[in-house]
DNA sequence: CTGTTAGCGCCTTCAT
DNA sequence: ATGAAGGCGCTAACAG
């Protein structure tokens, strides 16, 4: 049972297989009987154009690659989803590359943006570092940085996230119902991905402090691995302290919730005892009730996925960069204390 | 700068093509010094072999296929992760074909498992129905399904979750409290996508009650489409009807969650004046304290890849069939009555 | 309108 | 050990 092709088509419907190409390609130039026979004949040999010939001969892969780190975390998911939604119509299909290692992050990003590759490729959340930009500079394909930035790759597009707007924003709500001793929970600030937002945050959350004349207490600063788990314990570690904070601001809304379980555990009530805050109003956040920093996930997929394919058209265009919005969402897990 | 190709490292470094390639893939045959020249080349040039060239040649896709309906649920996430994990290392890549309407369904189902499109194919939660048979029979690449399965498809891999038994359990679980009067709030039994495990599950529960002689109630089974705000909705009625439920049983965690919240929203204080019980055991139900079922949604994606990997190698090999384990695991959601 | 032909980039067999 | 040539299945340009 060998598969068929192309020739086998033609030679059945006794026409030569370019009539055949131009029938799977809706070229006008075929008349209506033949069309017909071809069509018919394609239906009965069960017959479906080998994609990697096509690939191969188009010069095109067709493919959309995006380069994610964990691309399970909700946050990503969302994105995910906005990315798919906008490709499901296209002629492209989708490859996921899931980023959990430095060195994997260091072969997406290096060899991936290439034509053999892809046609495209959109890179999450996966600043590029210094000794990245020869590589994405000579990026011989359209590529959309999302939730990444880096400020020689002008000549990229780029959906930017203003994490120091939102850390600042958060804080400032807090400051404004009056906390003063505030804790920011995080992943590393520094780490070997080159993920920047918990840094940003950080720099918001600083500034808000500092413009509300609020000294920096260090101990108000625990960061470690993202999780949950990390930050449960964080979050416990900071509380049973002498002088435990009256608030704190989870750098993402899955670290929120380990902060509200240790506040669970140490009998404190969230929000009488304990205000707390997360970042990216994931679906969870709102059956929770938890007051965030909202980032447009699933729009900033499908923004850039836009953005992506009018590249592909037209290569041509000056490159994009955008701010994404971001939005305080209040809900019931932070409380004045004035 | 057009794309450096096997040619140009051939002439580069004084050799023929068919050396080239050898290097490339490892053969033996080339003497120490010609493979040191061409690897030199190569990194000079900074060459790439082609995948799509590969590809056609080798007659192979080096991809898997994954279909999946909603990727972005919880549950599917979490199976996608086990695949991602057990596939990162091998020279397959993932393509994602995300089902969301039921055209694409059938299109996804009848044209991917075939040699052209995928090296091997797995198929998520969506059994096929009588009309997909001669298709998937056909289907010239390994299949593996997971969560999903047709008595007559005998020739295939399936990962198959018993989740009548799943249903039982959950059922008796609550018997066993005390309950008589048990909800049970799923999506919709009979669906075009032919998702049966919301309909397995129920036949459990009936199967459950009858065993305790507790005959059934209509009125303590609602179904609408997959969904927290539906299930939300669903719960609602059910609650504040004449003689509500003291249990109810959703048909997934997330469906559990909007029970959650039409209790919250009616004023019952869960578990005390109802219990509720998800099934699937994602993430969030440890959070939340969810009595549910797990079931190794995890496992049952690198499980899936294992078999489609070696079913891969060895095309000859018996299929496999295995009942995936379900587990009972009570937090504090449910409550005794007796 | 339609058949024929020359690649697309790589792998593999066949001589050498 | 290595070079040359044929072929993977399809598209597109060229004749007719």
């Amino acid at each position: 049972m060998r598969t068929v092709t192309i020739r086998d088509v033609a030679k059945r419907a006794g026409v030569g297989l370019g009539t055949v190409s131009r029938v799977i390609n809706d070229s006008p130039q075929v008349s209506r009987e033949t069309r017909q026979r071809v069509l018919e004949t394609i239906k009965t040999l069960n017959y479906i154009p080998n994609p990697t010939a096509r690939r191969l001969s188009l010069g095109k892969t067709l493919m959309i690659a995006v380069i994610v780190p964990f691309f399970t975390r909700p946050s990503v998911i969302e994105r995910l989803r906005g990315v798919e939604h906008n490709l499901a119509e296209s002629e492209y299909d989708l490859t996921i590359y899931n980023v959990e290692t430095v060195k994997r992050r260091d072969e997406c990003i290096r060899s991936i943006p290439r034509r053999e590759y892809a046609d495209g490729v959109l890179i999450f959340s996966l600043s590029p570092r210094d000794e990245d930009i020869p590589y994405l500079q000579k990026a011989d394909v359209p590529v959309v940085l999302v939730d990444a930035n880096h400020p020689r790759l002008t000549s990229l597009n780029r959906l930017i996230v203003d994490d120091v707007a939102g850390g600042r924003k958060a804080t400032e709500y807090l400051i404004n119902l009056g906390h003063r001793k505030i804790g920011y929970i995080s992943d590393l600030l520094d780490n070997p991905f080159n993920f920047t937002s918990s840094k940003d945050r950080f720099i918001g959350y600083r500034e808000a402090l500092s413009k509300a004349g609020i000294p920096f207490n260090p101990k108000y600063h625990l960061s470690s691995e993202h999780g949950r788990y990390e930050a449960h314990r964080l979050a416990k570690e900071m509380l049973s302290s002498d002088e435990p904070p009256s608030a704190i601001f989870a750098s993402s809304d899955t670290q929120a919730l380990g902060v509200l379980e240790a506040a669970r555990e140490l009998g404190l009530r969230v929000p009488d005892d304990l205000s707390v805050m997360g970042y990216d109003d994931i679906e969870i956040a709102e059956f929770l009730g938890l007051t965030t920093i909202r980032q447009l996930l699933y729009e900033s997929g499908q923004r850039g996925v836009e953005i992506l394919l009018d590249t592909i058209e037209n290569p041509q265009a000056e490159p994009v960069t955008e701010i994404l919005h971001i939005e305080l969402i209040v809900r019931n897990t932070t409380i004045s204390i004035n």
